[in-house]
DNA sequence: TCTATTTATTAAACCAGTTTAACAGGAATT
DNA sequence: AATTCCTGTTAAACTGGTTTAATAAATAGA
């Protein structure tokens, strides 16, 4: 979509940017979530953790706006951790500085709702996928769609991610090359 | 948020009332969803259906605005059902409409952002709850939170929703009377 | 280079659910 | 009242995962 120049340099010059080394945190638990991230190079983790282990959310790659989008919005302290799993270069900017870019420009208004969209469709697909594929299935699907990933994090985490325990993972791939 | 009454009213023009029986359908695969509806009064049952059968992602009760939000944002025909399970009122606008108020109006243009980060968070919920509860958790949960769902649709129905098969879920409930 | 740590695989026992099928109670149809 | 359909429970056999533990392979640190 498009934004007037005016508009757009308004909300650009509200980012900041921030690096984070691999194995620190962007978020941890009980934290309040005051940012939204743009994601220049690197990737993070987002998982939660209970007395059953963690339980991988999500990874953010290069290109993807992210961030604890449940307590940034509820404005509820998050339960989350945001962990780089590798050396980060991240862009940020404040939830106050995006409203006020929101009430600034009814087109900057329009691309935050847009973005919701965007960011409320990946979810709901994730979600029909977790509900109607096999972990197989799921596993495949990852391979093809984000082969990065097997490349950059330990495959332990991609198991938790797909809702599975290592060995769980380590099953099913034994039994794709048997076949 | 407060809208302001000559917007509110600007918007409330396009929406029409409409009757669905139970049994009939709302949404169907392969049709464009080309309409948002609020619940008056029934319920209504959002499934997809495969070769492995039906499988339900959500019930929409009095109160709630709703459709197949995925078809409807992304403008891809349905893959889904949306079956009345009791007969039902419901309040309709089409996306044409819904747009016109948004370009109408900046407050309604929040209200459609909002709206869509409320959607957001409940699926979000939904999500997480799939991820990190047992199939008992959940079923004791729904119990909770929604207690009506029990009197008013079939438990397998509810079976589904819950990620089970009937079986599986006159198990889970035989197991909680037993302790 | 050696050691310690982290990560991935395998095996064995186990378990929460599935599938299939039989059955029973209730509601709707005749 | 009899029949049919719909819904929910139970039983038995099965299955795709888990848990625990041992082992191997790769990586990082000293």
């Amino acid at each position: 979509m498009a934004i007037n120049d005016a508009d757009l340099d308004y909300s650009l010059q509200f980012y900041k940017r921030l690096h984070i080394e691999k194995g620190e945190f962007l978020i941890r638990p009980q934290q309040k979530v005051g940012h939204f991230y743009f994601m220049q190079q690197g990737c993070m983790c987002y998982y939660t953790k209970d007395d059953s282990g963690m339980k991988v959310m999500e990874f953010f790659t290069e290109g993807q706006f992210f961030t604890d989008l449940y307590a940034y919005i509820s404005a509820i302290p998050s339960g989350s951790y945001l962990e780089a799993t590798e050396d980060c270069m991240v862009y940020s900017i404040s939830k106050e500085d995006a409203l006020k870019s929101f009430d600034h420009s009814h087109d900057m208004e329009r691309f935050g709702r847009l973005s919701m969209q965007d960011g409320f469709m990946r979810l709901f697909r994730r979600n029909n996928h977790l509900k109607n594929l096999s972990n197989q299935e799921r596993y495949l699907r990852l391979l093809q769609k984000r082969p990065d990933l097997f490349q950059r994090v330990p495959q332990y985490l991609i198991a938790s991610y797909l809702g599975l325990t290592p060995v769980g993972l380590s099953k099913i791939r034994k039994r794709l090359v048997a076949s």
